[in-house]
DNA sequence: TAACTAATTAGTGAAAACCCTAGTTTATTA
DNA sequence: TAATAAACTAGGGTTTTCACTAATTAGTTA
């Protein structure tokens, strides 16, 4: 038997829900939460293996409740019901720990297959969510060509020296590793601050980094 | 009429696909490549709609075909079989370009779909695929947690200092900011570099990056 | 190959960063 | 509330960094 605990505050919605599950025998809904702040109940939680989280609560966000919950009781199961299907909440809920995504508009065949799935331990996401996940996850690989801004021009000797400033050697350590004058140290240094129009060591590595003339 | 080439080292493979997509009227393999450099032909190219191209050549990368071929016609639908589902191949695959990703062993009804998909410039991955994928991402959210190297702890002074460092100002100008002696300003430094066990400017930075002590 | 530019090399002097020590203020807790 | 620890403050003295100037070498192009 699957017991399961409704977070959702729309109350024709949960009673909906209700009457489907209900024909199932082997899905139980044990208690319902109408508003987020209601679940952090150890008591509760101890009696429920599957949880229906709606992800627009009015006091607290499902996935801030997912996260809790999960701290308090590891082995839950929550499936996210949504009416959104953006990318950017798709990827929050994934890390939150949260085994399934199903849009509201499931039908009823669809979410009984996907609290079973859930319940055996398993994951489950609507072909709407999959396909929005893939596609962002394509786009996404896309985009840096053009943003790419391409480091200033470095010499080998100035590539040298910034190598050395990087892992922390000073001026005089860079002269006697290169067999080099300070004073040409210095200049290759000079010469990096400009290139990367820094005013000092601080912004030459915060810049190098930026670059990714690390390494 | 979906115009085909598919490109594959495995001859056996190639004639199985022959004899499937011949009951299809609307689809119709124009050409064949055993080898992943015969792709290469603009004459060629321009006389196909999709590419079903196997993954593993002998010669180049399928990935890398895709890239490349997408270069010389953009427009091109490609659909990738593979016998892998491993996530790090399906990402490569997904920046790659290709607008699909099916694995060898697909049945005959859902092939035939994810080419009439893909024939209409939607992107078409089978079920295991996205799981492979949905559950990397959720796998990846979670190992942060335990690897997180949390940041030494720093004062609230010595936060302000960094802050004003990070942003190049010099300790005289820190003083001025902060309303302090130059001499204490530097005694923050001092703190502060003991604290992330850098030696100078350019460990602080780093380390403070690192630790995402930044802004 | 002459003419020019870019890279590498250094020196002087001033500014900035760093080390060590230590007094004062602010929290924490027995 | 007295004791203790942590944070903030600052000075003296040394080392390191930086700005400015400039000579020598390497590379490029007319």
């Amino acid at each position: 038997m699957i017991k399961i605990l409704i977070v959702d505050d729309h109350k024709m919605f949960v009673e909906g829900l209700e009457s489907i599950l209900a024909r199932e025998d082997d899905i139980k809904i044990v208690h319902k939460c109408f508003e987020g702040k209601d679940v952090f109940n150890m008591t509760l939680l101890e009696s429920v293996d599957v949880i229906l989280l709606d992800i627009n609560l009015p006091d607290i966000t499902g996935i801030e409740i997912s996260k809790r919950i999960l701290k308090m009781k590891e082995d839950l199961k929550i499936l996210v019901l949504s009416m959104h299907d953006e990318e950017s909440y798709i990827t929050e809920v994934l890390k939150s720990g949260a085994l399934g995504y199903i849009l509201k508009n499931t039908g009823r065949k669809e979410l009984i297959t996907a609290i079973r799935t859930i319940a055996s331990g398993r994951t489950y996401f609507s072909q709407s969510i999959t396909n929005t996940i893939m596609n962002s996850l394509m786009d996404s690989s896309k985009k840096p060509k053009e943003q790419e801004v391409q480091a200033p021009k470095i010499t080998r000797r100035e590539k040298e020296v910034l190598d050395l400033i990087l892992e922390e050697n000073t001026n005089q350590e860079i002269a006697n590793t290169l067999f080099i004058s300070l004073k040409t140290v210095e200049a290759h240094r000079s010469s990096l601050l400009s290139k990367l129009n820094a005013r000092n060591t601080a912004g030459l590595v915060k810049k190098a980094i930026a670059y990714n003339l690390t390494g």
